[in-house]
Order: C-alpha cells, then structure tokens, then sequence
RNA sequence: UGGGGUGUCGCCAAGCGGUAAGGCACCGGAUUUUGAUUCCGGCAUUCCCAGGUUCGAAUCCUGGCACCCCAA
C-alpha cells in the first residue's frame, strides 16, 4: 500500500522507510521543516538534516517531497508552549507537536497525497485488540517514546505504521549501516523536536521578558537572585548560582504572584516529593479506561511506570495519587497512563497537591 | 589604641612543620526527541600582607592590615 514515512535524517525514519520498502510497501519520504529562525546554528543543523534526508531517500530510491508546517507548529505547538512558560509552567512542546502537527496536519498532508497510510521513526508498537489498534510500548524498554505520544488522536493510529517498533536501538543501526545508509552513525537527536538542542534559558529569553527576583528558602531566608521564574523548573538544581555550606540546592516551588523561587536544599528533601496530583485535559486514546481505578503511570520521559490511584473529579479532572511519594512533580508536564504495555493517554498536570505552606506557594504558580 | 577570637578557591570547610581534603557554586562532557534529574571530568604551585626561624612553613616567631565578639 501507499505509506508517506516522515523523514527526518535520522537514523530511526530511515530504517521505518527502509522496512517498508523491504515488505514491498509504496513509500514516499517527507521532510518537514516546522522551524525558521535567525540563528545561524541552527539553521545549519536544519540543513544537515535536510542534506541527510536527501542521502536517505536517494540511496533507497524513494521520493522525497519537503513540507513546511512552521505557522502551524508556531500557531498550535509553540504559541503555548509560551504561554505556559509565562505562567511559570513547564510544557512539553514534543507532547503538542505530535498531537498538533506528526499525526495531524502530516497526516492530513499524506492523506492528501493519497496515502493509506503514514509512518515514523517513533520507538512504539501498534497492537490491535477489540477491533483497534493499540498504542504499546517499543520493544526496546531504553527507548519507548509512547510518553510522547499520548495525546495524539486515537483515530490517527488507525492510519499510522510503527515500523521499528519492534527493534532496539543497536538493531536499528545495524540495520543502517548493513544497508549501506550514510546516516547509521548520526547521533541520536536532542532538545525540542523541530528546533533541537539549545540553551533552553537564553532560547526562551529571545521570547519571553524576564523579571528578576529573589531566590529563598521556604524559612524565608533570602539566598540569591533569580532571572526571571519562566526560566526554572521544579527540582531543578544547575542555574541557580545558589552555593555555600551542605549539599546542593534545587527548585521546590515558584510564587508567580510574588515573583519568588522557592528551593531547598538536599536531593531528597520531603518538599521535592509529593503523592498526589491534579490533571487537567485528559486525553485518551480510545475509550477512557474505567475510573476510579488502579492504573500505571509516568510522569516524565523514560521513568518507570508508577503505581497510582486514578479517580475522575467532579468538574471532569483527573486527580492521581500514587503509591510512593514523587519527585518533582511539574505542572505542565504530561502524566501519562499506561495499563501494562498499553499507552492509554494522558493529561497535562495543572497543580501538585500537598498540604501546608509549600501546597499555598504551589497553587499559586497555577 | 581594654580583653578575646578569626583571616585557606566565588561560598562553606579540612589542615596543627613535610610540601593545599571534601562539599556547594561554576565550567566541560556523558545520558536524553520537552524541561529537569543523574553520572563523569575540570576547577588554589597557593593559604590577608611583609619580614624572620628552618633542609623544609598555610602550619612556629615578629610587625602590620581586615573582620567579629565581649567589656566600656
């Protein structure tokens, strides 16, 4: 059948189009290009993967389209990730990019070509059960990308290949270079997807103004000054500028209101850790799994799944208590669900619930 | 201008005559399709200054300087 495979120059959509085109599939690469800017770094790091892109689909004798969707990923992905930074959250713009822009308007773009079907290089697997095809886990357990894929629509999976789902990461290169693919060696890709590898502080700083403040303690005590609250994040540690006597310092809470970066010091100090929290949003893939009940959760990137209690709020939130106390739970981040190996969806965290001050101080970054 | 104490990397801090621990911060790298976390590496030829004793001093002596505390 017709197949686009969204090619990015990296290895892993390299070996998808390569599969697909060994299982006899009628494969057509795209290269999206979803982010100009200025900078010289990166506008050259776009080239390269575009120059690679080319390399790929030469050497498998596959056309290659280029299609740019950068108002898109500016008006739906990163628009909010601005805005959430202004409210002093911390997003996820690969959670959106994939909702907004892979699995749809690529998706709507394939279609249009006349593709049954669109593929990518993600690390996850497609398993039908009941008729639909499930989101599960990558074979490899060291690079499942399921996490981010938790809030595409669950319709789009129907129209949607794999195809190194069941691969590891050393299997996938092998397959590259045994190919004879120029890319086998290339480094895995880093940073936000589409504009890559920055200093995430100065990047923000050419979007968003900053207001300096104080850096305290939750006793008060004034330790340092802060470059403005969008820049930090919660357990966050590097950056601060905070030194002196005992172990290191790290971000517990943010007072938006007051303008204050709250931190403590210690890696496992209790106000860095909390049981429970509020998720707004709630996406699932297919139907939503029955609530209240015990379900399996991360909330961030490669964790191991975390035992927790998932119950529905009146006003159709999703409150979640976990078994064991979490470390830097972070409004904004996605936590996503999981039943076993099946990716079930996932919400966007809108408050940590703890009690006593550092709870206030918390409500207050929401 | 009486007494006591302290001055070692940006910060905290070992050292007590034998040729400058460690932690925090910072910098670099690894890990990583967000942000974080984590891991590894780097980071004082020099110990407030000036003399002196000694084969040898941050460590002893002398004199300065600075800061802190108590008493006035």
């Amino acid at each position: 059948m017709k197949v686009v495979v969204g090619i990015s120059g990296g290895v892993d959509s390299a070996v998808a189009a390569l599969l697909l085109q060994r299982a006899g599939h009628d494969v057509t690469g795209v290269f999206m290009q979803n982010w100009e800017d200025d900078d010289v770094d990166s506008a050259c790091a776009a080239l390269q993967d575009m120059k690679s892109a080319i390399a790929v689909c030469e050497h498998l004798d596959v056309p290659l389209r280029t299609v740019n969707f950068a108002a898109e990923y500016w008006e739906r992905v990163f628009s909010h990730f601005l805005d959430e930074h202004r409210a002093g959250r911390t997003p996820n713009p690969d959670v959106l990019c994939n909702k907004e822009i892979k699995f749809k308007a690529f998706l709507d773009y394939a279609v249009a070509l006349g593709a049954e079907r669109i593929a990518t290089g993600h690390y996850a697997r497609l398993v039908e059960r009941t008729g639909r095809p499930r989101l599960h886990k990558a074979r490899d357990r060291n690079k499942d990308q399921t996490y981010f894929l938790c809030a595409i629509d669950g319709s789009a999976l129907a129209r949607t290949l794999f195809p190194i789902g069941e691969l590891t990461k050393p299997e996938v290169r092998a397959l590259a270079r045994a190919a004879g693919l120029s890319n086998h060696d290339r480094p895995d890709s880093t940073g936000i997807c589409f504009i890559g590898e920055r200093n995430y502080k100065n990047f923000l700083a050419r979007y968003l103004p900053a207001t300096p403040g104080d850096i305290r303690t939750l006793e008060g005590a004034t330790k340092g000054r802060h470059d403005g609250l969008m820049y930090y994040t919660l357990g966050q540690r590097q950056g601060l500028g905070v030194g002196g006597a005992g172990a290191a310092w790290y971000v517990v809470a943010k007072d938006m209101t007051a303008n204050v970066l709250y931190v403590a010091q210690g890696t496992e100090h209790t106000a860095l850790y909390h049981r429970a929290l509020i998720a707004e949003a709630a996406h699932w893939l297919h139907d939503a799994p029955t609530l209240d009940a015990r379900l399996a959760a991360k909330t961030r990137y490669r964790q191991t799944d975390q035992a927790c209690y998932v119950e529905r709020l009146r006003d159709g939130r999703l409150r979640v208590e976990f078994d064991a106390p979490q470390r830097a739970l972070t409004p904004g981040q996605s936590v996503v669900f999981y039943d076993g190996e099946e990716c079930l969806g996932g919400a966007r965290i809108a408050q940590i619930e703890s009690p006593g001050v550092i709870g206030s101080l918390q409500a207050a970054t929401c």
